[in-house]
DNA sequence: TCCCATATGGAATTTTCATTCCATTTTCGG
DNA sequence: CCGAAAATGGAATGAAAATTCCATATGGGA
């Protein structure tokens, strides 16, 4: 009966499949359970390795690794690899006709949007693992616990990043001044060599941001940033540039990636200040 | 001589790629000029495409590409390849795999930090999934969609949610207002049951969104909302209230699926403006 | 302890992919 | 307009990957 037990139809989109791995979680046996637990760990592997790379990491044999995605659902694991493949195929619509683009999906009710959105965010998360190497983040990380205050500047999108961030670093006791009004700057005994910027700025890049943290890094300020591009011009005068690549929908950017970020940055600097 | 033309050693990385690209464009036959140029603009494509995937998106037949590959002084297309790869598989196999077949539990150093973010990102994005009714989203939406003036509220850990939603109607050319400073509200006229307030906030309650949302309420203004529990005071007096569920790590809580929800909320707002 | 059902991993097979080969077409100098 | 050199695309080949098969191992119940 082995052809008719369990789940015949395949996961559809990344969701369904995190779902059904969680939910399949107690469920199997010993090495398929370690299939499952490194897969839902390291989903964003899936898109770029083979069979052998993923059964090797899971530390079982390739045909057993291959029974799990049977198990999940799909026929195999190129199936389950073309999933997480055509991600990384979609292309970007013009500016200009986003909104026409939406239309089509309120027509048809806002589920299929919020699920477009939540997809996305997935989505960002899974290249947010593959895009941050972690010394990176750990070195930025230091970088501001050293500073005496923390400046935070981001506009438009990336504002909301900032401020989340100025929020979090308040909360354990971390001097950080988030600049609302570019005029805050231009006050020059305000940020010293002793304090530290970080800046985030994402294509198309906010000329503001870019001047004052270069100004601010002329000054002898450490500057520290992120960004959604390596051709950011912060690359030109800070000490480390963190990027993360979001996913959109319909030409609107998702923040998954620059927000889960920052919080576990903010968390590292709390702590990596807390410990001195 | 075909094997001794042009530059032999191959790029070791991406930022050598993209040069070489640019700077070979010119000197390069009509196909393989193609491949360049497509290449160029869809790096992204090559970690996770066959050879026949980028020779058809480039218009070309699979052996010109390969043969573009070679010109750029791979040896082929796997060599290629493999470079846009890596940096999708940092990750140490020989630890990971430990991690597996032991407990998945210790994996929790500081390095695991983000990790656990992006975890909690995925679980919040999941409940959002199932949490939210779509009705619900949808005559918030056309609730907010009605208002002469769109008014957002939320301090704290939800004032970065709010901004960004100011962020994203502003661009819409949707007219709203963001409360940066409580006091803002006190001016009795500034709202008029004309238009709508949305707030956001989370447990523990803010006492000054509360306080100005239900006075708001009172005056006649629509007020809607969102919060990560059924036992928000806004419920008392709000239209709708949105609920959404945010994972936390360490006591810190995810913003994900409440970025999330307000976004497709922005985006179905600003499409049913234009729509009438 | 033995037996049966299930799980497992390596070997065999099939499928897909990357690469090379070659006949045909195109381009350009004379 | 002709001929040589380069370029092109489809077919053939070789390599590598995915999948299935099967012998062996394992664990739980009688």
């Amino acid at each position: 009966m082995s052809e008719n037990e369990g789940i015949a139809t395949p996961p559809t989109n990344i969701t369904q499949t995190i779902e059904r791995l969680d939910q399949m979680q107690d469920e199997l046996p010993k090495r398929l359970k370690q299939c499952a637990s490194f897969t839902r760990r390291h989903l964003h592997l899936v898109a770029v390795s083979t069979v052998s790379d993923m059964a090797k990491a899971s530390g079982v044999a390739p045909s057993v690794y291959i029974r799990f995605c049977q198990a999940i659902g799909f026929s195999g694991y190129s199936e389950m690899q073309g999933l997480f493949r055509v991600q990384y195929t979609s292309f970007r619509p013009d500016y200009e006709q986003r909104l026409a683009q939406v239309r089509p999906d309120v027509a048809q009710g806002s589920g299929q949007l919020l699920g477009e959105f939540t997809e996305a965010g997935h989505k960002s998360l899974l290249s947010l693992g593959n895009s941050v190497a972690n010394e990176g983040l750990n070195s930025v990380a230091s970088g501001l616990a050293q500073a005496r205050i923390l400046h935070l500047l981001g506009m438009r999108r990336a504002f909301a990043v900032v401020s989340n961030m100025s929020y979090l670093l308040g909360k354990m006791d971390v001097p950080a001044l988030l600049h609302t009004d570019v005029g805050h700057l231009d006050s020059p005994p305000l940020m010293t060599p002793d304090d530290a910027l970080f800046a985030v700025t994402f294509a198309p890049f906010s000329e503001d941001v870019i001047q004052q943290a270069r100004e601010a890094a002329e000054r002898g300020v450490p500057v520290y940033g992120l960004s959604d591009s390596e051709k950011c011009p912060l690359f030109e005068f800070a000490r480390e540039v963190l990027v993360v690549h979001e996913h959109e929908v319909a030409g609107f950017r998702a923040l998954n990636a620059s927000i889960t970020l920052t919080t576990a940055l903010s968390v590292l600097v709390g702590s990596q200040r807390r410990e001195s």
